[in-house]
DNA sequence: GAAATTTTATTTGTCTGACATTTAAAAGTC
DNA sequence: GACTTTTAAATGTCAGACAAATAAAATTTC
């Protein structure tokens, strides 16, 4: 692991970065610890508060553990699907509340990747998932239910059809979009009426997928899009012509 | 912004955790600036470096960009696009290279989500865009290309798709799964012959572009994807019987 | 009076040195 | 030999200091 002598970047950050560019050539391997603080302050010619920062900066991202005492230190993390699912959520929430991407955008996005898992989860969807889904319609039916927790529900719901796909990368994929979207879906009041229709749609979707029937959940699927966006329209129009 | 007293965690990461809420519930607006590192020591009652190292943590994610001299300081930063994308590659790479995803699980949810763009993209792909995959074409066809650069303009063609669609959460959420694919397509060494085929596909593809056919390049998608698999399989095989 | 220059204050970046805390291994005790 | 105590190594935290960058204020100059 070299020096790279840069001016006008912080030296924590070319530490950091120098560490990174180990890790993801593979010069550094999962589990293996990395020098002491002392070590890397002497390897660098900086101070240990300089390297500190530099780790937490991997700390950050997943990129290291740390562990304190004697035969502690910081060690490779092996970066698991959980790890890498939460930190895109928030990369996503934060990328779809602050740059003002429209309702329209995102829900197009969320569909289009949820339809590309559809066919995989009709033919290899778990009675277990299956039974998760149902659940979930269910729980939407109670009339008691806020719209945040139908909300919540709703996320549960496509996550299971996605990881009924069965494949942990487009799940880790999936799980970002659909879960970004629940802060814009949150602001969709649902009238009782637009519930009855939601879940409608979702038990045609469970039932297509008991059925393993690919196309049928494809046209499920295009027709809650369709309905979604209605919705979000209505809203958005009321919003405009509040009298 | 409230303290969250919790013993066995770093001071640090709790106070990047307190931070993180603040900015993702919206009581801190891109571009506000944080209170200094000593307003933030006192207010959090810990010393500078500790303050120092939760910031960091958060300039790893993005979150913050921080400025030296007089009315400088830590802002809340507008997460782009590029930002998390590059992020996402990060990630999705080490993710692939660590945990042991096989090469039929990534290539397929790759297709799988590329498929879902590409409805989208043949509606939509600019005439620019097509230009580019032409030209990506075209080099792939220079016979003293390398893998490397040939798996390179790869990345270039099915990026070009991709943006296609004109959808920037796709874009995003697919330039991830592509280019964290090119470190295992490079494992894949290519014959003369095997990127004759490939150049073949990705000529059908554009082609059904050009004619805003999306069941045209559905079907070429499938075909290149049953085509990279079965390289692959090849290459799995020669590594069992060398001889 | 206006423009250019210098000064000043603020803030982050970095360093030194120290102590606290945790943890595993070594040493000691029964 | 099993248990307890000690020790050493490592991260976590702190305090105080200086360097460097930068914008605003003060000063000088014309």
């Amino acid at each position: 692991m070299k020096i790279k002598p840069q001016k006008s970047v912080d030296l924590s950050a070319q530490i950091a970065q120098a560490i990174r560019d180990a890790i993801i050539s593979g010069k550094l391997i999962v589990d293996e610890r990395l020098p002491s603080e002392a070590e890397l302050s002497d390897q660098f010619q900086v101070s240990r508060p300089t390297v500190r920062e530099a780790l937490k900066r991997l700390a950050a991202q997943s990129l290291i553990r740390t562990q304190r005492g004697a035969s502690g230190g910081a060690f490779v993390n092996r970066i698991s699907f959980e790890d890498a699912y939460s930190q895109q959520v928030t990369t996503s929430t934060l990328l779809l509340s602050m740059n003002a991407v429209s309702f329209d955008t995102a829900c197009e996005a969320r569909f289009a990747l949820e339809r590309a898992c559809a066919p995989l989860s009709a033919q290899r969807r778990s009675a277990d998932q299956l039974a998760t889904m149902r659940a979930e319609i269910f729980r939407q039916a109670q009339p008691d239910l806020t719209d945040e927790a139908f909300c919540a529900s709703d996320v549960s719901f496509h996550r299971s059809l996605v990881d009924g796909a069965g494949n942990p990368v487009l799940s880790y994929q999936l799980a970002g979009a659909v879960e970004a979207m629940q802060p814009l879906m949150n602001m969709i009041t649902f009238s009782a009426r637009s519930r009855e229709e939601i879940i409608a749609l979702h038990s045609q979707i469970a039932d297509a997928l008991e059925a393993h029937d690919a196309h049928k959940v494809d046209v499920a699927l295009v027709e809650l899009e369709k309905y979604t966006r209605k919705l979000a329209q209505d809203v958005a129009q009321q919003h405009r012509k509040p009298a």
